[in-house]
DNA sequence: ATAATCGTTCCTGTAAGGGGAAGGTAAAGT
DNA sequence: ACTTTACCTTCCCCTTACAGGAACGATTAT
């Protein structure tokens, strides 16, 4: 089938299928014809499944090692685990980030009475050089 | 002073003094003799409020507001706040997508043994095409 | 035959700089 | 005075994961 149909089966867009078939991820065979690129249900299946692992925010690089042991019937679920345990606690460290920045972020806020007058102790604060992060 | 010294006492980089340069964030005085930027502590305090801004997840584009509020001795205060509640939302926002990848996630990875056996309830689900979000 | 839709490649842009090359300038050591 | 070292400059490529669009060819529908 044509790149389009590839895309609308695994709900990606024409754009990304083309840029996975640019960077190897999921290279289709090529129309001698016309040139165009020509999907099998099985890429269909791999591209789904990249769709699938990008919405669970893995990069790229991961959807490549996770794809090549979705293609691996041989492979060890002890390896995916490791990879999902590894990015659950990426994403700890990332909530955890952000969870100090919204405080420090609501504690300016708390402090600034926003009255409409000029004194302002969130530029205040952010006006300090602070040497110690 | 120049701008390593610039670049020191505000705790930037080199290369991020020389880029808020190019793009007119904190523009210096060029010095004829040799193309040098000059720059003067009034600049430094204004790159080192820019560092705290962007330490806060403001992005450049914000910063360049909060810069011209900063600089603006009759601005109201209630701009700046509104600001702020922007980006607390913003990371609210955040929080609540990464909180739901984070459940989806160790729901997966609870769900596979990782005992070094082949079939792996990961993969499974990430290869199930999805219609819903 | 013609128009609409689909496909192709190629170029540009995104955010916010990092890395490094090539070359000029200034300060410090000998 | 001379040399080494340190610092400055511009310029270009690299990063992520595509999106947008131009220019043009192929296929399909009217």
């Amino acid at each position: 089938m044509n790149i389009g149909s590839a895309a609308k089966l695994s709900g990606l867009t024409v754009k990304s299928v083309r840029y996975y078939a640019d960077i190897d991820l999921v290279k289709p065979v090529i129309n001698e014809k016309n040139g165009y690129r020509d999907y099998n249900n099985d890429d269909v299946a791999k591209l789904g499944f990249i769709g699938q692992a990008r919405k669970f925010n893995f990069s790229i690089r991961e959807c490549r090692d996770l794809l090549s042991l979705y293609e691996d019937k041989n492979r060890s679920n002890k390896e995916v685990k490791k990879l999902t345990i590894e990015k659950i606690n990426e994403i700890d460290q990332k909530l955890k980030e952000l969870t100090l920045l919204r405080k420090k972020l609501s504690h300016l806020a708390d402090n600034c009475k926003g009255n409409g007058r000029p004194d302002c102790p969130i530029l205040d604060e952010l006006s300090k050089l602070q040497k110690k992060s």
